[in-house]
DNA sequence: GACATATATATGCAGAGGCGTATATTTAAA
DNA sequence: TTTAAATATACGCCTCTGCATATATATGTC
């Protein structure tokens, strides 16, 4: 677990919307995070690749869907870092989870 | 408090082992951070501005010397993203704690 | 195979940030 | 008022990073 990589993973505004995300609601495929987010596919694409190459997020693929959670374990000071990423410290949190839960035609699970 | 600057000021690790003194150690100044950090004047300065400028660290002079301290009182997500900074996560507190403590003539302090 | 959906990556560009060196500022003392 | 010590800032330089657009890669369906 290299720490530039994590720090620089929690830097971007984006991403800690990402994470923040995965911390409240488990696990979201990619175009449940681009409704929350309300942003274009490969920008979204793009800064969970960084997330996942720091190690923080683990990919599951479900038919075409890609779906992305924490990575389990991390570290303690990892996992302590990311419980940081709440509302209060991530803003654009609570109106994130709104357009989440409005999102039409969210994709059902199969597996865990 | 501007949310960026304070993910800023900890995403550059250099910052990481400042904040990481300040925290463990109280008080510090620019003197001490530079035999803690083994680095030069000019580089801990600047450090030190981008700290301050995020309202994550408060001043003091004291004749010659300028005294840094974590400022006081913080937002919760502040402080707690801020406790995560201990050993585990900057690997170089413990060596830079043990250059503090052999650092001679460290000045001495008239005021809290 | 042809096509559609979901996701990933390549590319060129513009802006931000860190570095070392040099210099300015502040304070105290001679 | 000169000098020294401690600290702050200015200046190029270079690298890194995020962006939007375009394109590539699965996967499933017909």
């Amino acid at each position: 677990m290299d720490h530039q990589l994590v720090f620089d993973a929690i830097g971007d505004a984006t991403r800690r919307r990402i994470l923040a995300l995965l911390v409240a609601e488990g696990e979201l495929c990619v175009c449940e995070l681009m409704a929350a987010l309300d942003d274009i596919q490969p920008k979204v694409s793009r800064h969970l690749s960084v997330i996942r190459d720091a190690g923080l997020a683990s990919v599951r693929r479900e038919g075409t869907w890609v779906f992305y959670r924490l990575a389990s374990p991390l570290p303690r000071w990892v996992r302590d870092l990311l419980d940081t990423l709440r509302a209060d410290a991530v803003p654009d949190l609570t109106a994130d989870r709104a357009r989440l839960k409005k999102m039409a035609g969210r994709p059902a699970r199969v597996a865990a």
